[in-house]
DNA sequence: TCAAGAAACAATGTATACATTTTTTGCTGC
DNA sequence: GCAGCAAAAAATGTATACATTGTTTCTTGA
């Protein structure tokens, strides 16, 4: 039984948000980091006894990470681990380039503020920093991360249109599909892809909308290209250098 | 007070689906109608009261349609109707421009089902009975809204992509962005624009899915520029004919 | 032995009471 | 008259009891 690992749920210690958000965010957790199973069931009264909550702020969570698309509802019947098919983890990527190729349209049409600008730099200084070195360990990967989601996020952001982060994020909360993946490929794709944010950046601070939103259509498309190859099996090619 | 409109929610005859179901269906209408007002908050012990249920299956719809995005929700202070900008309304249509192509290219690629192709050649057969006839009455439009979301329903069916299909219902929950809106745009572009689901279904046959794709976000986005033109009290421009 | 049905069980749906937080009200003092 | 604070009111958050639906198990009959 999967639901061991959920912990009780801190006492209602004053400053804290409500318990459904809480318990919404521990399950959340276990559903992505995959300790519980696709397709499992998730038992309101077991849900409500590990957790030390009742049954109430359970129900508002998994009401919550349905809407989500983490979980499946049936009326009456209850709520279970929705699973994934490859092929949803990869129309993901396909859906995320376009919508992420419409923020950074939107961004080089409506402009950045000072602090976005400065945001980026940093990303694009520290990423350069990181990837300097030839071989990458784990705690350069996940600083990477950090740098790759700073970018994608401030452009979100400066895309002025909330509906869009919103979808976005909804792409991103599949399993398997976490921005923590995407550096774990082959180093000199990670080069290439941080190649990209420069350019990116370019186009945008030169409002060149087109340009700006053909290349980030191309850059998460080559993620969903790297995820293709590693799934399977196959190495990355040697391009000639 | 602007929930009078609410009559109370049918007694639990069976085979109806559960009472939040209902409830959520029920206020939806009244958000997406208009007869709750932008920023009107929605008091659960009202409305509780007013559909002749109790809070519970209340809340759950508050929450749900939190997560459509037509209710804003803050922790302790309860739900209120969105208000949504016009830039966020016409910046809906460059999304579903986007998932919309997406889509139309997906088709493509992934072919139709015998049951889609006669579901759009009928689409097309009865749009082009209507839109025969010089003007266009009242019924007539109704007729088209329905020919019209066939069309784009059949494809977001065939695209075979679940996530595509969510995303794309979350941009036409939108007020004022209903596809009943479509059709009361000039009668010109009514034509025009069915003549793009010709040649979009030309494509997805043909598997040309490159043009398939940007006939598609073509089509839609002068459904945008159709809107801001009205939107703008300017008149569609003669073109010559 | 197996199919069909009924009863027992268990799960989800709903109502309601209580707890906590927010908002309003009204008082006090300047 | 108004700013500031305290108490009261009202709203949301949570727990729990009850209702309804779904599932399992056991019995019964062929």
């Amino acid at each position: 039984m999967a639901d061991i690992i959920l912990d009780p749920i801190e006492p209602p210690r004053s400053g804290t948000a409500t318990r459904s958000l809480s318990v919404t965010d521990r399950i959340r957790a276990s559903v992505l980091s995959g300790d519980l199973e696709p397709g499992a069931k998730l038992h309101e009264v077991r849900l409500s006894e590990t957790l030390g909550v009742s049954r109430t702020p359970v129900r508002s969570a998994l009401q919550s990470l349905a809407s989500e698309g983490l979980l499946e509802y049936a009326p009456n019947r209850g709520y279970s681990v929705r699973r994934f098919r490859t092929s949803e983890i990869v129309d993901a990527y396909e859906i995320r380039a376009m919508l992420e190729s419409l923020a950074a349209r939107f961004a080089a049409e409506r402009g950045l503020s000072d602090a976005e600008r400065a945001a980026i730099e940093r990303a694009l200084e520290d990423g350069d920093q990181i990837l300097a070195r030839d071989e990458l360990g784990e705690e350069e990967r996940i600083a990477y991360g950090t740098v790759n989601f700073i970018f994608h996020d401030t452009i979100h952001t400066a895309a002025r249109c909330r509906m869009l982060g919103d979808m976005v994020r909804l792409c991103q909360s599949v399993p398997q599909s976490s921005h923590r993946n995407v550096v774990s490929f082959d180093h000199l794709d990670v080069r290439r892809r941080h190649d990209d944010h420069h350019r990116i950046y370019d186009a945008i601070l030169l409002c060149d909308a087109y340009r700006a939103e053909m290349l980030m259509r191309e850059h998460v498309a080559s993620v969903k290209t790297s995820l293709v190859r590693a799934l399977s099996g196959r190495p990355s090619p040697r391009r000639g250098r």
